[in-house]
DNA sequence: CGAAAATTTGACATGACTCAACTGGAGTGG
DNA sequence: CCACTCCAGTTGAGTCATGTCAAATTTTCG
């Protein structure tokens, strides 16, 4: 991917959101440095300060955090368009409680901390763009959070593979049990009863 | 309370956040409007268009979300110094997920939709502010979401009486267990065994 | 006081976890 | 090309947490 085609994909996304003219957008991607990730690259880390804030352009991440008895549990994963950080490690650089590590060959335009904080300064604008996709993220969550404690597991994967149908042909499924908050044996048994359900 | 106790306490809230002189923080006070509410009363509903948020300055308030079969599930409680309302439906008037309903007499600090938009243009700087306490919000959630698919509801609750002690005097306990994620009588049978736990 | 709501209790069903064993495929090195 | 290992996924048996439904009890409040 060259910086030219990620500018416009990050161009579009940010006019999605607010408006800008093309001075400002194109002064805005210069703010931001075009990466390549191979899988199991780590973005941050859990425990360490995270430095750097990204958006996905293509390619695929998990957001998860590993708890003491060392079980992973996935905040969510990160397709295109969608931002990988830990915002209160990059907001405050305190010790990030989530890691981000690549799921696939990936592109990310990535920021740190010290031009973030230039780019907020010298584009105000920027501190309503982030506040709405920060809202949207909140929303996101809030939801999914509502649908993770008023429903079982079997319902959350159904909603799962229908808003992103062919994760499961990207993500071992493993994870999308770590995503759906249960054990992988609990997935596969789950999918063996959703299954003779259907044959009858 | 009288407006004037009111602007000191938000005032305080937002200088906590960002830095503004004392004639900034008068004019934004100025935006919003100081009301007490009773127990009971609603303050955005479910399935409507919610057309205002506020800040709590004393009491509390539920926050909740009632799916297809009736059942309640909140979302969370909003003590003094915590914000009301349903972002996705205040931003985007569009029909509001949750409700939000006065546990007691509370007063609270409110802004309608109009007046948010002009707000945050006169002051851009208050667009920072909301990105922030967004951000706070948003954290917040993250951390209770990995609390709630990483660990059973016994540990659920002793966090949260120990984050919130006193809570079990304001809060009808079933409640309690709607926020917890449970039903009231898993959570009553719960205390119970714990009880049992702590005697021996 | 009396009605309504909240809480507790009982008996039972079920979803999800635990631990262990087994299967099957993807590499890797001889 | 085979033997080997490693890892993901499946399966089994047993346990535990939580849900379900119904009834009894206590508390709240008009």
């Amino acid at each position: 991917m060259t910086k030219i085609e990620a500018h416009v994909l990050f161009s579009k996304y940010l006019s999605n959101h607010i408006s800008l003219d093309e001075k400002h957008l194109q002064a805005i991607c210069e703010f931001y440095e075009l990466k390549q990730y191979s899988k199991k690259d780590i973005f941050f880390k859990q425990g360490s300060i995270a430095c750097k804030e990204g958006f996905v352009l293509s390619g695929l991440w998990k957001i998860f955090h590993r708890d003491i008895k060392g079980a992973e549990h996935v905040l969510y994963f990160a397709f295109s368009n969608w931002w990988i950080g830990d915002m209160a490690s990059f907001s405050n650089q305190t010790e990030a409680f989530f890691s981000a590590e690549a799921l696939e060959k990936t592109w990310v335009l990535e920021i740190d901390k010290h031009k973030k904080d230039k780019l907020l300064q010298d584009f105000p604008a920027m501190e309503r763009l982030f506040r709405i996709i920060i809202e949207k993220h909140l929303v996101v969550l809030q939801k999914r959070f509502l649908l993770t404690i008023s429903t079982q597991a079997s319902e959350r994967y159904l909603e799962l593979i229908q808003r992103a149908p062919g994760i499961e042909q990207l993500v071992p499924q493993h994870q999308i049990a770590s995503y759906l908050g249960i054990l992988p044996e609990s997935l596969s048994r789950m999918k063996k009863n959703m299954m003779k359900g259907i044959k009858n």
